[in-house]
DNA sequence: AACGTTGATGTAAGCGCATACATCGTTTTC
DNA sequence: GAAAACGATGTATGCGCTTACATCAACGTT
């Protein structure tokens, strides 16, 4: 046993003892629950800031069996959009007086596996949010069932609370714009149609490449499919995926990247390959990376971090709540923004060899 | 009181039961500790498995007073230099069975207010990991009276261990590159003159300037104090720096952007001022950002996760020693790695007017 | 005036573990 | 072969809180 010296930490006794209360009355008090007299609720403040005390959140926890925690559980943690995700997490949780841990499961394997384990999460968090994953009902039930809450963002829907956009929409802006432009040949670039390439975004790429789908169908035009490249959702991914279709010959169609950073890739691979843009190739991404405005990406735009602002705040508020309530689903807005690399298509003579 | 319904979580005691022997050697048992007969060892083992049983961290917080739980305090969560860190030292803490808690201080008013305030992480976690922050040792003192240990990410040095570069190196290799390349004009910027606008990286800028300076002493040059500009370390402050370097008359000289991400901006600007990159501005950045090969940026190299994992790892290990043992300093490598937005400077005539 | 109410407070029993100390059988030492 | 040392294990206390329940004074009610 750990020898306690002079000088150690005050306890919840002391700071009775200085208020001339009981704990229970300094308990009650601290935490501002009711039945408790104005004056006494005084002095027991002031007891506790002469003292500088401060509950032990080792003790609470056991106690209570709330943790005041939060996790957050993302596939990559050096990726832009997690980490936007995260800063909105984090502020909120820091108002809110809540820790916030975060954990990176990389693939749906490691995703399963922290399920199937959930009881190691134990106890260790209230409640967790999810960026990004193909979250099924099986998965949450597992965590609902030893008490743990979950919101995910990015998910479409499913019986827990979501975060997100309307990827749908996203697809339409997006093609909307290129046709626009006068573009009929349009690539989209990260569509996932190889679901082994997806640990990631889900469903958010097919409902992306869905709203292209339905836009150019509304035009009377048909997707290519050869036009339709998968490739992982960050730079790398999307340089791959545009180099082998760069590489093609003739021109090149207007690329619709599903993220930014994919774009950026398609950027870099075009950069490569001398081919200028917007003149030759236009690129539209998704999200509005701090890095579109550098190189003047035109995007649809998001806002990630109040994605995490929101996720937290749904999270807490059910944790407040006793999970009663309805299911909610947040949806948030997206807007086209238009900066410089989409030009207007080239003749069609030029676009058709 | 919450009532226990049968379908609890087990407790220490049912393994104990289910295994035949006590709590004690349960817990001993299970945490690898001496004095336990192997049989017996593993039959608490298989006991543990066959409940799905996994002590409860707050009661073994609350006993042993070691809460395995990191904390790592950022300026801004969301940059992309601290999202790298954090991915790095969340690496460590998933192998070493480490929790891992995300705060964010904005400046260093929230950073006295965090050491003010110490009392509030007391027991929450067992160390801190500070990111680019002037940590004083009278901080770090602080945190040590009420049992956190401290490693710095980014500090120069201090009676706590720390993580970092050879910042000076970075500055030598910047401007021997672009002394090689015959740029004589060499403009630094974030360089942080005016400390008001440095809540972050502290020594950091002054140490790559200081770098700058004496290889251009080196090489019988001087740097031109109006040729020095600050701004903040992210794109806006390299973009408002470089627009009001790049509008003076004149040729502008080579950029040494003390962050890519400031080279970012300064490229954003070069590109709204239609001045052509490499050809009339050579930029050169430092940290190799992964929109650096993007855009092409010529940098001084890092290795950012790599930082945020040893940090990590000297945290985890100095609290696994308690506490004790010489206070180490690592020092990562940096390396130049040339791309295309640094160019062979024009011919004197042309570089004086 | 006897009695149920209500609000403020206290008492004490856990929460689930770690660990100091006690115990006991076994081995080593002289 | 008795004493001492040691390894394996058990007993029981405490870590610092929360909270069910008990208590009690000050009310309002018939």
């Amino acid at each position: 046993m750990p020898q306690r010296s002079h000088s150690d930490r005050p306890t919840i006794d002391d700071v009775a003892a200085a208020a001339g209360v009981s704990v229970a009355t300094v308990s009650r008090a601290l935490r501002g629950l009711p039945n408790v007299a104005q004056s006494t609720r005084q002095a027991v403040l002031e007891a506790a800031r002469q003292l500088n005390y401060h509950a032990d959140p080792a003790a609470t926890r056991l106690a209570s069996g709330r943790t005041r925690t939060i996790g957050v559980v993302v596939p990559l943690l050096s990726g832009w959009y997690f980490a936007q995700v995260v800063a909105g997490i984090e502020a909120i949780c820091a108002t809110e007086g809540h820790d916030l841990i975060v954990m990176s499961a990389a693939s749906h394997d490691h995703l399963d596996q922290l399920a199937d384990d959930s009881a190691r999460l134990r106890r260790r968090v209230d409640g967790l949010i999810f960026v990004d994953y193909a979250l099924a009902d099986s998965h949450v039930d597992r965590f609902h069932a030893i008490g743990i809450e979950v919101v995910s963002i990015g998910a479409a829907s499913g019986g827990f609370p979501t975060v997100g956009i309307d990827d749908r929409m996203v697809g339409e802006l997006a093609t909307r714009h290129l046709l626009g432009l006068g573009h009929t040949r349009i690539s989209v670039v990260g569509a996932m149609t190889d679901d082994r390439l997806d640990p990631f975004r889900f469903a958010v790429p097919r409902l992306r490449l869905a709203g292209c789908t339905s836009t150019l169908a509304e035009a009377g035009l048909a997707l290519d499919p050869a036009l339709v490249v998968s490739g992982g959702f960050i730079v790398d991914g999307g340089a791959a995926a545009a180099t082998s279709l760069l590489e093609r010959s003739g021109p090149p169609p207007a690329v619709f990247a599903l993220s930014d950073e994919m774009a950026f890739g398609v950027y870099q691979s075009a950069r490569a390959l001398g081919i200028r843009v917007p003149d030759e190739l236009s690129i539209i991404g998704v999200d509005d990376h701090e890095m579109a405005s550098v190189i003047g990406l035109t995007t649809v735009a998001q806002d990630v971090t109040s994605h995490g602002a929101a996720a937290a705040r749904l999270l807490i508020n059910r944790l407040a709540s006793d999970e009663t309530g309805p299911i909610e689903h947040v949806c948030h807005e997206v807007r086209l923004i238009t900066r410089d690399t989409t030009a207007t298509a080239r003749s069609a003579s030029e676009e058709n060899p």
